[in-house]
DNA sequence: TCAATCCGGGG
DNA sequence: GTGTACGGATTGA
């Protein structure tokens, strides 16, 4: 068995670690879980504080001990270049230490510093991760995703804001068995429900609470109803302080912790994976984890569904806790598994920015552990930090796609070449990334091979960290350990392997289409098969220099080039795939979107007669009423309350609101509406009549080429185009028959 | 084109 | 006050 790479894992081994509180005082209380015991661990710490001089503490004179981490305020010169981060201050008591450094850099200033961070030349940490980065812990070591007590609850109230609803159910559960609804059929019950919910909670007394939305919903909503009711929210463990404070993030979005409990949020989790919805029943449906018989309600109905039928809101919400359980352990084991990793607490990690949020606390950590010197800031650059190349070849419609990608590009270059920031004299930013990436591919093996453990979370874990690396390099002064020369240096030799493999490509009688960054489109020659694509592929990949490889990532029938970024992939097996903000806008009406998959199914199909009869169908459907006027609406979103929009309206109308404006309607800032345009009375609300059909069929006969044929325009020539979406079913006189077409592209 | 800003999602 | 930051789509200069 290998010892754990303290870099990568901190450098104390504690098992069982599960919750973390520390306060600037210089106590953490640790709580460690071994089996079915909790023990609560009092340490105290040393609060530190890096800093570049001491002209802030000269104020302190001879209160300020050299070299002595007993005295109650204390400084020691470590290694470092000049300019850096070269004094580590530390104190008994962290808020004493804050306090002087303020005071100190007031005085100097001549105005009041309240914050550190309003100060150059420092570098400081929260309570917690000065904790952990000085012990070297880190939370879970040992532990399995499920070993912890974890416990699920989830509201039902009658209405979203805690000011105008009430909590009338709470479900919960846990990973040891547990189940339980508790509910408040009267508004005056409440009360015993909030501390109904405090108690089991204090009863079950588990490590970690989770839910979806947790964060911006159940959390906020029970803090504004146990206030009104006088309740004191106690949350937290025993031993610890008992509220739930705000986490200071900065965020616009607040998130909450308390002592003794990890509070985690799966919807924090889930924006991480870039899906189409963050919603519950669509996450859950996504992964199928959707229980058996899994009752759907609309939130709106929920309060007045438990009138008629609490039994099936009974069970709805306990369905509810199942799926964000089911939910968490999908979503949840990276972050669980970067807490192994990172000396921050496992609450912050679902929202933590994986580079200066994991990456660097990992660098701190090892800096911090070697006595040596954090860097200071460096000068700023003029020159805009260049990224990767996009460069669009061809545009149209090009049969036999294939698509070759550089393997991670970035992180590839940046340990290859041994790119890393100048500022990192003891290496520790390329020790992680080999390291990472070694043991990522260690576990993504035994992932595949289906090994005992949870491989495939420390991989996804590990993936996340390498792959902010370049990032971090770059992200200016952000990032403690940034490099922008390092940065340049990695995309230009970016920039140079995709010059050569689209040089390469090239070379060998390839069609280029579309590079961007790390990958590339091209089209074979007739008669290609995937055989040969992959041997081409494997030839010119052996042109690259060592540590990057080109790889095989999927081929298509035909694309549509429409613009950098924009183009249509039909697949061999049929499925046509569009990206794009031109093929695949949230503003896209269903009449429009439905046009838009046939044509451009015949269109790259090389079936323009198809095309011709998609348009066709699609103006008929308008002309005769077919279309609803729900399938011809389309979503709009007010971001002007309607007092904004009042001030702005003698300067400049705007539709939608004039929409709403006439019917003598209000609406909420943010809120989004359907709309349509009526016939003879302009955009009008979608509700005054869904179902029926008395839209402007002019202005959609018009949108259907301006808004939609318009994206087919590379794919046919000027002449073909203007013939296949002419309205008039009379041939002119230069016309030629539409089964004479093809599609056509051409190089840009 | 770019940077500021808004939003997600929850009943 | 345990004192800094999610990603994308959309909007405004």
């Amino acid at each position: 068995m290998t010892v754990p790479d303290p870099l990568l894992f901190g450098h104390d081994a504690t098992p069982g670690i599960v919750a973390v509180h520390a306060d600037l005082s210089g106590r953490a209380l640790v709580w460690r879980r071994a089996g079915d015991d909790v023990t609560l661990e009092q340490a105290r710490f040393r609060s530190w504080l890096y800093a570049r001089d001491l002209a802030d503490v000269e104020h302190l004179g001879g209160r300020l001990a050299w070299d002595n981490d007993q005295a109650p305020l204390g400084v020691r010169e470590l290694s470092g270049a000049p300019g850096s981060l070269r004094y580590l201050l530390t104190a008994a008591d962290g808020r004493q230490l804050r306090h002087s450094v303020l005071r100190g850099a007031s005085h100097r200033l001549g105005r009041p510093i309240t914050s550190l961070h309003d100060l150059r030349g420092y570098y400081s940490v929260g309570a917690v991760e000065q904790y952990l980065m000085a012990s070297g812990r880190t939370y879970f070591g040992g532990m399995a995703f499920n070993d912890p007590h974890r416990l699920q609850f989830d509201l039902e109230t009658t209405s979203l804001t805690p000011d105008t609803g009430r909590i009338f159910m709470v479900a919960l559960r846990d990973n040891r068995g547990f189940e339980q609804v508790l509910e408040a059929r009267q508004a005056h019950q409440e009360p015993a429900l909030i501390h109904g919910l405090l108690a089991v909670i204090a009863a079950r007394d588990p490590d970690i609470l989770e839910n979806h939305n947790l964060m911006g919903f159940d959390l906020p909503f029970l803090m504004g109803r146990a206030e009104k009711h006088r309740i004191a929210l106690t949350l937290g463990r025993s031993g610890g302080p008992p509220g739930v404070w705000r986490v200071q993030d900065g965020r616009s979005s607040p998130h909450w912790a308390c002592a003794g409990r990890e509070l985690v949020d799966t919807i924090d989790a889930v924006r991480r994976l870039d899906l189409p919805s963050a919603s519950l029943k669509v996450v859950s449906q996504l992964f199928g984890i959707a229980p058996e018989g899994r009752v759907y309600i609309e939130g709106a109905q929920v309060a007045e569904t438990y009138r008629t039928n609490p039994a099936l809101v009974r069970r709805y919400a306990l369905q509810d806790v199942e799926e964000v359980e089911a939910l968490a352990r999908r979503v949840l084991a990276p972050s669980f598994a970067l807490a192994k990793m990172a000396p921050r607490p496992y609450h912050r990690l679902p929202y933590a920015g994986t580079a200066t949020g994991m990456l660097e606390p990992m660098l701190v950590r090892a800096y911090l552990q070697a006595g040596h010197a954090l860097p200071g800031e460096i000068a700023g650059h003029d020159v805009p930090h260049q990224g990767g190349t996009v460069h669009l070849y061809a545009q149209g419609v090009i049969p036999r796609v294939v698509k070759a990608d550089v393997a991670s590009m970035y992180p590839s270059l940046i340990r290859h070449d041994r790119i890393g920031p100048a500022c990192d004299p003891l290496g520790v930013f390329l020790h992680l990334m080999d390291q990472l990436t070694a043991l990522r591919l260690h576990h993504k093996a035994a992932a595949k091979r289906g090994d005992p453990g949870e491989h495939e979370a420390m991989q996804s874990a590990m993936k996340l960290v390498v792959n902010s690396g370049y990032g971090y390099l770059g992200a200016g002064r952000m990032a403690l350990f940034q490099d922008r020369d390092a940065a340049d240096r990695v995309t230009r030799r970016g920039r140079e392997v995709l010059a050569q493999v689209v040089g390469a490509l090239r070379g060998r009688g390839m069609t280029l289409i579309e590079a961007d960054t790390d990958g590339v489109f091209f089209s074979t020659p007739e008669g290609w098969t995937e055989v040969q694509e992959r041997q081409l592929i494997a030839e010119v990949d052996a042109l690259l220099p060592e540590g990057v490889s080109l790889e095989f990532d999927g081929r298509a029938q035909a694309m549509l080039s429409h613009e950098i970024k924009n183009y249509v992939l039909l697949r061999g097996d049929g499925r046509l795939e569009l990206r794009g903000a031109a093929f695949e806008s949230s503003r896209t009406e269903a009449y429009g979107r439905e046009f838009l998959q046939r044509a451009l199914r015949c269109l790259l199909s090389g079936d323009v007669p198809g095309v011709r009869d998609a348009y066709l169908q699609s103006l008929h459907a308008l002309d005769t009423r077919k279309c609803t006027n729900a399938e011809v609406a389309s979503r709009v979103r007010l971001t002007k309350s309607p007092e904004q929009y009042e001030a702005t309206r003698p300067a400049r109308q705007e539709a939608a609101y004039e929409a709403l404006h006439r019917l003598g309607r209000s609406w909420r800032a943010g809120e989004k509406v359907w709309l349509y345009q009526r016939a003879g009375q302009g955009l009008t609300p979608l509700d005054v009549n869904p179902d029926g059909r008395d839209y402007d069929v002019k202005h959609y006969a018009a949108a259907l080429v301006s808004g939609y044929a318009s994206r087919l325009r590379k794919g046919l020539t000027p002449e073909d185009f203007r013939q296949v979406f002419d309205r008039s079913q009379q041939p002119g006189l230069f016309d030629r028959p539409f089964g004479a077409m093809q599609p056509v592209w051409e190089p840009v």
